[in-house]
DNA sequence: CAGTGAGCGAGCTTCCGCTTGACTT
């Protein structure tokens, strides 16, 4: 029997406190939210008030029974859940779910797990806000309303399974309206001038390199300013120098730490949390989903001394980072080392690459600035009103640089400046040589996960906790794919004047290259544009920053929740039933072109299993011929030329042991047949191109493959073996697999032994398996 | 796991935000 139970939200931070407060006082969690919407309907009654129909989460009945038992015997119950709208729910919810009453019950909170900030918030306990609570169940009603009644019209309306909702519908409109912006950018070209000028420093000679302040948009131009230069003289006319300063960026929240870890370590979002989530449960770090960029006085401290220590103490500057983040709700500190004098720690290679990036960013915040000195030279040329600029930098302090420096986003970033020689003004220069480079203007950059991440936290729209999970359903649903891309390869035009010669070349360079970048699909581009069609308030990037404001209002008691609801759901409800009886199936069908041969027309769309071309629309009685898309085409953008490739496959290649070879594209993708069994190819083949050779080297590698995976087999019965898989060695029996008994060794396994296991046990149920249950 | 693309109908899918394990062939 315990004489206080506390309840927090994750079994970590349950065990840190336990140490903290002593004999009187248990610590649980209660792993988040117990209660939520029924699933089985829409869990909300619209006709009476929008009562929300709430249910105890069947994953958490287990730790509600415990608690409960727990709570019945203490003299005080402290919920101590997160001192944000979501945790004054949790709160709430427990009370309901464990029949707490209000006398016992004390709702504490606090944002750093410290020992004198417990200490504080069990002196200062409180009741539950329930304007609050309120907020949260607006909150909470508003998404299931929207995501249970535009996800059914989209079974109706394109395809079964699919799904939108107020957060994942923004982030695919993000990616779909990015890849219109890059195929409707126009690639222009302009010429960019460099001269070197060989110029002492000390006793060396060093090549200065400075721009010309113009660019030429023609090659003629270009030519004309390079041939002028030929026996111009270039004075330096001025040099300023200046001193400049950089400040270290804040601590981590969960989005900075995802941007981060995608730039420096190559992280996706999903594996940064993983880790993440394993560095906290042993206790290096602090909690990881976080808005927050706060340090506690401890942790300040801390990074006091280890930067004195280690740096000394020029080296210091204590911040205080405040938030600009839109609805950040800050419970939790800053991402941060528990110990900062741990500067690394034990573990395997991504373990301890993401605590030392943790490290150097909390470090390096708490950092002096870096001081630099930045010089312009501005060169004359004489006869032209051009000028050259020469620029660089000198660190003069390096401050927090020492440690850290963030990177930014876009890879063709300036080379880092570099100090300048020694330079007077009036002094002449001689031109050592002069080129210039046709560049290109950039097309808007695709998102990454961690980019994406990063502008729906600047609109406001998703938390730390859903913003791995966001990411990866958008691509669970088919609407984004994470891809690589080829680039191609571009000319471009170098002119170049030495020694009083011009020379012109042509170079190439790669362009396009995409490595880990989110594409739309077609689906995804199909169900957007229907949703902005007929949903664009909900669509609206703002739409989330609005309601979060009424929530607000309701927080602090100046909107009563349910009005709120009431006068967004009647719109919106108008706009679902309007849509479902206004408008027919929709395919994204349209027709490309005519087919050379037989002047049918050939038309693209979404059919039942994904992008298609058709060729015919079956009138006089001629059936029409289908043929899936390939990865990487889409119906937008694919042309009449490579539709009709489409058309060339099933190919026959030849003989292969007594039976044909047949490659085609089937429902995985591309693969060669061979008798009755299937082979898909590798990414790098083209069922277009392949030859039999290598048709028959994927045929025979398979084959290998599977005698691998083959354990134990017996002639008696065929149909039965025993296979090694990812998880380990398991029985098949006639496509039904078993779990091979503890204690028993795979390869000493008997055909009597297989057969006893078949007939006693039941067989593992494959994921499809569960899905049809 | 495989080469489809008629149409019908039963039964299923689906949201966002809090939290971790259980489980997989």
């Amino acid at each position: 029997m315990t004489k206080n139970l506390v309840i927090v939200e994750s079994p970590a931070k349950a065990k840190t406190i336990e140490g903290f407060l002593g004999k009187d006082f248990t610590v649980k969690s209660c792993f988040g939210h117990v209660m939520d919407l029924s699933k089985k309907d829409l869990g909300v009654d619209i006709g009476n008030g929008f009562v929300p129909k709430y249910i105890i989460s069947p994953e958490k009945k287990k730790v509600v029974t415990e608690l409960k038992k727990l709570a019945k015997d203490a003299e005080k119950i402290w919920l101590a859940s997160d001192e944000d709208r979501e945790g004054e729910a949790i709160a709430a919810h427990l009370v309901d779910a464990l029949d707490l009453e209000e006398q016992r019950t004390h709702r504490i909170v606090f944002h750093e797990i410290t020992k004198p900030a417990i200490l504080e918030a069990i002196g200062n306990p409180r009741s539950i806000d329930q304007n609050l609570v309120m907020a949260q169940q607006a909150r909470r009603v508003l998404d299931r309303l929207v995501g249970f009644e535009l996800s059914p019209l989209l079974w109706k309306k394109i395809r079964p399974s699919l799904s939108a909702g107020r957060v994942q519908s923004v982030a695919v409109r993000l990616i779909v309206e990015r890849e219109e912006e890059i195929r409707n950018f126009e690639v222009s070209s302009a010429f960019r001038v460099v001269g070197l000028f060989p110029v002492k420093s000390g006793k060396k000679s060093v090549m200065m390199a400075a721009e010309l302040n113009r660019r030429f948009n023609t090659r003629e131009e270009a030519l004309d300013f390079l041939q002028r230069s030929g026996g111009a003289r270039f004075t330096v006319e001025d040099t300023e120098t200046k001193p400049t300063r950089k400040s270290p960026a804040p601590p981590f929240t969960t989005s900075t730490l995802q941007q981060e870890a995608s730039r420096k370590l190559g992280f996706s979002v999903a594996n940064t949390m993983r880790v993440a989530q394993e560095l906290y449960e042993s206790g290096k770090i602090t909690y990881m989903r976080t808005d927050s960029v706060n340090l506690s006085g401890l942790a300040l401290n801390m990074a006091k001394k280890e930067i004195t220590g280690t740096f000394g103490e020029e080296y210091v500057k204590i911040r205080n980072y405040t938030t600009r983040t839109k609805g950040a709700q800050e419970a939790h500190e800053a991402i941060r080392p528990t110990y900062l004098s741990n500067r690394t720690i034990e573990g395997d290679r991504s373990h301890k690459r993401l605590y030392e990036l943790i490290w150097k960013r909390t470090i390096a915040s708490q950092m002096a600035d870096a001081e630099m000195e930045k010089t312009t030279v501005t060169i004359g040329i004489s006869g032209a009103e051009e000028k050259f600029i020469a620029r660089g930098e000198v660190i003069r302090f390096d401050g927090f640089l020492k440690v850290y420096m963030e990177s930014t986003d876009d890879t063709e970033g300036e080379e880092g400046e570099k100090a300048l020689p020694p330079i007077r003004t009036g002094e002449q220069l001689s031109l050592g040589e002069m080129t210039a480079e046709q560049r290109f203007t950039q097309q808007p950059p695709r998102y990454t996960e961690a980019t994406l991440v990063k502008k729906l936290e600047e609109l406001g729209i998703g938390r730390p906790s859903t913003f791995a999970p966001t990411i990866s359903t958008i691509q669970k649903r088919g609407y984004v794919v994470k891809e690589d891309r080829e680039g191609t390869l571009r000319p471009y035009l170098v002119i170049t004047l030495k020694e009083g010669r011009i020379a012109e070349e042509t170079r190439t360079e790669k362009t396009g290259f995409e490595k880990s970048k989110l594409f739309p699909t077609d689906i995804g581009t199909l169900v957007n544009n229907f949703l902005l069609q007929h949903f664009e308030n909900i669509m609206d990037y703002n739409f989330t920053a609005m309601v979060e404001e009424e929530f607000d209002e309701i927080a602090e008691g100046k909107l009563v929740w349910n009005k709120m609801i009431r006068e967004f759901y009647d719109p919106f409800h108008d706009q679902i039933t309007g849509t479902l009886e206004g408008t027919r199936k929709v395919s994204g069908e349209k027709v490309i072109g005519t087919d050379p041969k037989t002047g049918e027309r050939v038309l693209v769309k979404i059919g039942r299993y994904g992008p298609m071309v058709q060729i015919g629309e079956g009138e006089g009685g001629e059936k029409p011929r289908f043929a899936a898309l390939k990865k990487g085409q889409s119906i937008d953008t694919i042309t009449l030329e490579e539709a009709m490739e489409l058309f060339k496959l099933p190919r026959n290649l030849g003989q292969h042991d007594g039976g044909d070879v047949v490659v085609a594209t089937g429902r995985f993708g591309p693969y060669v047949k061979h008798g009755s069994a299937f082979y898909s190819l590798a990414k790098t083949d083209d069922p277009l191109e392949i030859s039999l050779e290598r048709a028959v080297e994927i045929i025979l590698l398979k084959e290998k493959e599977e005698k691998g995976k083959i354990i134990r087999e017996f002639a008696e019965e065929p149909g039965l073996r025993v296979l090694n898989g990812k998880y380990g060695a398991y029985i098949s029996f006639n496509k039904q697999n078993f779990r091979i008994p503890k204690g028993k060794k795979a390869e000493e396994l008997t055909l009597e032994d297989c057969r006893k296991i078949v007939s006693e046990n039941e067989p593992t149920k494959s994921a499809k398996g569960k899905r049809k249950k």
